[in-house]
RNA sequence: GCGCCAAUAGCUCAGCUGGAUAGAGCAACUGCCUUCUAAGCAGUAGGCCGGGGGUUCGAGUCCCUUUUGGCGCGCCA
């Protein structure tokens, strides 16, 4: 685990802790009772330090002294203790800014080199047991783009935990119960029967399934079944239907989401909460909890004591039970029966009316609601030849996951879905996705991974292989192009928390095109075979380190890292 | 009508949860390959951060209001 920079924050903290106190022995500060209270961070622009604090200017009002004066005063109280810190000074409104040593930039490389595919991995997360659910798509129907989003979304999020210290399970809910089940169901029936009679003897209902995928689900089931289910019970029909072509979609998932490199440690079934009898114990739970009551024959439950505006029904008046109750029983099932500490759910932003009651939920049936994190994605917009192609699932016309991945790479899909944020809408313009060329960022990175390939291979034909080197040959490391390169380096870990805090993957996307942008900078203007030995044996390491954590971004992201392009 | 998400360069987006002179990438223009991959680099140009109020040392960021776009408000899932 990296604790260099994360330490160095800790230990600055103490150090403006320990100049204030002794500012105020000195009697170059007031004495007050409150705590105070700052921040040490990185400044965009390096000209204003590696580090940081805005002390002075917070704790203004409540010295009742002006920034400058304050951070004069500890300044002059302030002793550093740290060789990783070179200097600081106070600049603009009243900063104080810190300058990082050589031995920092020294001690960065050695920990990388030391660490390699372990650099960057954390114990933020402490082994908490997270659960990141994502996909869920229908069963009734082929994946859209929708779906690509959120596989991509989640299976890179539930990795970049697993690099921050949690232990992540990536899950699967099948909707195999309800309503839309009866509705495929309906919809294969009259597929088949249509086979035999035409299409106006058996028309298609408005509110049925009206893809292809359901006129070929039925033509396979004729082929193999011909007219024997021709005039028997509808029931017996539609049963023996949806007991083909169910698990056959299903299978269809599992087989495009291994293409997208995506593999879930379980696909949970809906049904078996129905068969195990789990939303009937959830239900009396909240009868328990008196958060229900009867009404037009239906079983309601109190939505609006957890701030819903209106109450929902959980068990309909013809006695099933509704999609909610399913959902909170899911939900129970994961914290209580599996023991999940946090819930990750990724929706389609058009579920968000149903977040503050899964939440209030939770509450209600004594659990936190806290830890259920919902990530709403805003829908994926697929534009092609310049308009937007609409992805109806009843339509016919869908633009499906398969369809996706036969003409964009896997690489670019997972790259481009992740460099938006969850909450922005989003133009997927397939012809851009579909062209190998420059603009597609994914190329670009693994350019810079290829570049030092190729430049190890070079210099290993001429039987220069790469050492350790000590200080006096990392030292000389001292170009702005170097130095850039491994501060941004250094800040790997850092990165790895803040995107699984804030759930946003574009975090490290965005971390590790930067890293190539800077390795590229350096490439142009320092070349590792030069004259100076020491300084060439530097550098070698240097793109060592680069290469380490490339890999490490691309590897957690399931991206393929060429060695030649 | 009520609610959720958004609005930043011509286009697509960042802006690290309130910090210093608002940044990238495309597109446009100008340079850099006899030396480790030019799928690259350097430079020029491009802005009333949708509008209007407020909060404070300090606002693209927080609060109020308003405009525009997307979505939601089923005994659907």
């Amino acid at each position: 685990m990296s604790k260099i920079v994360p330490k160095l924050i800790d230990d600055l903290k103490s150090m403006i802790d320990l100049a204030i106190s002794n500012a105020i022995n000195a009697g170059e500060l007031p004495k007050i009772s409150e705590k105070v209270d700052f921040n040490v961070e990185i400044p965009a622009d390096h000209q204003n330090g590696d580090f940081a604090s805005n002390v002075a200017m917070v704790n203004a009002k409540k010295l009742k002294m002006p920034p400058i004066e304050i951070a004069n005063a500890i300044c002059k109280n302030l002793k550093l203790n740290n060789k990783m810190i070179d200097q600081f000074k106070i600049a603009g409104p009243g900063f104080i800014n810190f300058f990082l040593s050589k031995h920092f930039f020294s001690s960065v490389m050695n920990e990388i080199l030391e660490l390699k595919e372990a650099y960057g991995h954390s114990n933020f997360g402490k082994g908490q047991k997270v659960m990141v659910e994502f996909v869920s798509a229908n069963p009734t129907g082929p994946m859209h783009m929708g779906n690509a989003r959120g596989g991509a979304l989640g299976d890179c999020l539930a990795s970049i935990l697993d690099a921050a210290g949690y232990n992540v399970k990536r899950e699967f809910y099948i909707n195999d119960a309800g309503n839309q089940i009866d509705k495929f169901a309906m919809s294969l029936e009259i597929r088949y029967l249509q086979l035999f009679g035409g299409e106006e003897k058996y028309p298609l209902p408005e509110d049925s399934y009206h893809g292809e995928d359901i006129k070929d689900l039925a033509k396979e089931f004729m082929a193999i079944n011909g007219n024997s289910y021709l005039n028997v019970d509808s029931e017996i029909r539609k049963k023996a239907l949806i007991d083909f072509a169910l698990p056959k979609n299903i299978n269809k998932m599992k087989s495009d989401l291994e293409k997208y490199k995506i593999k879930f440690d379980r696909w949970f079934h809906e049904i078996d909460l129905h068969n195990d009898g789990e939303i009937n114990e959830t239900i009396q739970i909240l009868k328990d909890n008196n958060m229900t009551y009867y009404l037009d024959g239906a079983l309601w439950y109190k939505a609006t004591k957890f701030g819903s505006e209106k109450d929902e029904v959980l068990i309909r008046q013809n006695g099933t039970p509704t999609y909610f109750a399913a959902d909170i029983a899911y939900h129970r099932n994961k914290f209580v029966k599996r023991g999940f500490d946090i819930c990750i759910d990724i929706w389609g932003a058009d579920h968000h009316g149903h977040v503050a009651r899964m939440k209030g939920a939770m509450e209600a049936i004594g659990l936190d609601g806290n830890k259920l994190d919902i990530i709403l994605m805003q829908l994926v917009k697929l534009v092609k030849d310049g308009k937007v192609v609409r992805m109806s699932k009843r339509t016919g016309k869908t633009i499906q996951l398969a369809d996706l991945l036969d003409e964009v790479s896997v690489d670019a899909a997972r790259f481009l879905f992740n460099m938006r944020e969850a909450s922005s809408q989003m133009d997927f313009d397939l012809d851009l996705a579909v062209k190998e060329d420059a603009q597609n960022p994914v190329y670009y990175v693994q350019y810079a991974h290829a570049r030092i390939c190729s430049i190890l291979k070079t210099l290993k034909k001429e039987n220069i292989i790469p050492k350790i080197c000590s200080d006096k040959e990392v030292f000389l490391l001292n170009s702005t192009e170097e130095i850039d390169l491994i501060r941004h380096l250094s800040l790997y870990t850092t990165e790895i928390i803040n995107t699984a805090k804030s759930y946003d993957p574009a975090k490290i996307i965005r971390y590790v095109i930067t890293l190539a942008t800077l390795f590229h900078k350096f490439y142009n203007f320092c070349r590792v075979k030069c004259d100076n030995e020491d300084l060439m044996y530097a550098r070698i390491n240097l793109c060592l380190c680069v290469k380490i954590v490339i890999c490490n971004i691309l590897n957690m992201l399931k991206i393929s890292i060429p060695e030649s392009m």
